[in-house]
DNA sequence: GCAAATTAGATGACACATCATTAAATTCGG
DNA sequence: CCGAATTTAATGATGTGTCATCTAATTTGC
């Protein structure tokens, strides 16, 4: 019998179909958004847990535990953000080291603005190709692989 | 009723634990690999593409093709592939303009040598994952969506 | 209370991706 | 044929991500 390793055709097309809506799926939702409000999807992301906390204001450390990102990635992502006038760093009294980034006012209205189309977008391009009940296969699948990337990485 | 543009709490629960997938697979697979061989995941795709093909010789164009790939991107990578001797490039009689894209020794014993282990940990990490008959529901799902997008952008 | 270890964050160098532009060869319409 | 449109490919500028490193402040152990 074949090596348990190598992947079945089955498995190869799935694999190769997987790879081909990643990347084209996040090149195209990248792309609308861009074009309808200048907005990268990491800037989006880094909007949105802004907007979801009191004040628009947090450390950046927990910003980079919700995003999953380096924290060099995120160093530099505020810096060119802050540049655009999308947010803004303050000191922060109760940890001489740390930082606050805070949400300015046009940081809100671009994600304000950004939002219903984005979400339309990921709606139209994405949920509508599902059957029910395949969003909740498609949650448990990425529940179990991120379980084994954890336990495993 | 609730406006049908937002998603449901389950649909949010499924797209941010898809995102979450994405980015962390796609990650440690990338991690993996470059411990492993030295090459980048976009490093193998090139390769794996001059691999399949008699001569391990393609024109620049059928390899964006294959890759979706922008021009640049691909014309920019192939110009750090040929510095690391992983490929080289060639003139190409039949068409002035063109070129050939040709497999190295060295190009072709490291894929060889990366290949068995990067498939390991793609099964290892996904399809072992999968429940029975989730790969077709995967493949379909990606099919679909990659449909949209086509028809749609 | 102080030295060592840890944590928060920024930065410079470099790999990578995208955009706009360029150049040259080929194809197409008349 | 011959000029216009298209195709093939490379390139430079710029935005982005990662790695290694650095500074400064805080925490920990004694």
């Amino acid at each position: 019998m074949s090596d348990p390793r190598w992947l079945d055709d089955d498995e190869q097309r799935a694999w190769r179909a997987y790879l081909r809506m990643q990347s084209r799926l996040t090149a195209e939702l990248n792309r609308r958004l861009q074009a309808a409000s200048g907005l990268s999807l990491a800037d989006y992301e880094v909007l949105v847990h802004l907007t979801d906390v009191p004040d628009g204001r947090l450390r950046p450390y927990e910003l980079q535990r919700a995003l999953e990102w380096e924290q060099s990635r995120l160093s530099h992502h505020l810096g060119r953000m802050q540049r655009r006038g999308l947010v803004r760093r303050e000191e922060c009294g109760e940890d001489g080291r740390g930082a606050y980034v805070v949400l300015t006012g046009t940081g809100r209205e671009a994600i304000t603005a950004a939002a219903p189309d984005h979400v339309g977008a990921v709606r139209h391009l994405f949920f509508d190709a599902l059957g029910p009940g395949e969003s909740g296969v498609l949650e448990g699948l990425a529940v179990r692989v991120l379980a084994r990337i954890d336990a495993d990485g």
